[in-house]
DNA sequence: TATTGTTATACTCTATAACTATA
DNA sequence: TATAGTTATAGAGTATAACAATA
């Protein structure tokens, strides 16, 4: 019945998530990206030879979410899927040279980014919050 | 031209984000509402009598953006938009009685998923993360 | 039958531009 | 002319359900 006596923290990662997460979107957009777009070329490039599922899963996102973006990126020439030989059901998503090009440019834009949103920081406190947000991630029932 | 030699914090706080973000949401949705519902009408209440444009910057929208909200908590008789008769441009929004209980069941929901968030931190904690957050609004050049 | 991925469709949140009404 | 708000429209990201191909 009594009223909150703390500040709700889940407000103040919400509004700091949209604002972050509008410049970075604005700074990879300057670099001729977005957001999912940046995600998923990362998370190709990090899992490779990783069925579409677990890269679905990775981003954190559905499996048919991920189809519409790799679409999108296919369209626009960044990447090509092909079955696999072994598992024809599987797909293998690979980046073209005009992918891994768009892959470095928006690299680029996030590092630039990062270095702007850890002004003021030194590493521990870095560490500090990285830590902190998996707790966080825990709490609500993250999984992996 | 080296790599980045630390985690990318902006990733962490996305997925975080993203994550408590949509736990939140299906937790306000069992309580029959929704993230963008439950911002307005907390802001609604702790704002008297500010202008839509003020409600709408709190926020973190645009007058337009609000306008759509309002519209549908309207629909569903959660609130009111009276013309202030001393400047008749402006609307004073008001909540319901219908209203005032959906913010209490909602804000129900908050607190429960707030102390959920809180699990295994302590204040002091939960005070730092608060300011980190606070820090990384101000390196994306948030002006309030 | 089970699994991988795609297509079709729709919903939510958001935004911009043009408009109305007040001042 | 300037300001408050609305309407019309659109776009991005996401999701679910039904489907096709493969195992």
């Amino acid at each position: 019945m009594s009223p909150p006596r703390h500040s709700p923290i889940g407000l103040s990662l919400n509004r700091t998530a949209r604002l972050v997460g509008r410049a970075f979107d604005d700074e990879l957009g300057r670099a001729g990206g977005s957001l999912p777009v940046w995600l998923t070329l990362l998370t190709v490039k990090s899992r490779k030879s990783a069925s579409q599922r677990e890269l679905a899963a990775a981003i954190g996102i559905q499996g048919a979410t991920l189809t519409h973006h790799l679409n999108g990126l296919e369209r626009a020439g960044l990447l090509v899927r092909r079955r696999d030989p072994a598992n024809r059901r599987t797909h293998q998503v690979e980046l073209t040279p005009a992918g891994e090009e768009k892959f470095l440019r928006l690299r680029e834009a996030a590092i630039s980014f990062d270095k702007r949103l850890r002004c003021g920081f030194d590493e521990q406190e870095i560490a500090m919050l990285d830590r902190a947000l998996t707790r966080l991630r825990g709490n609500v029932g993250e999984q992996e």
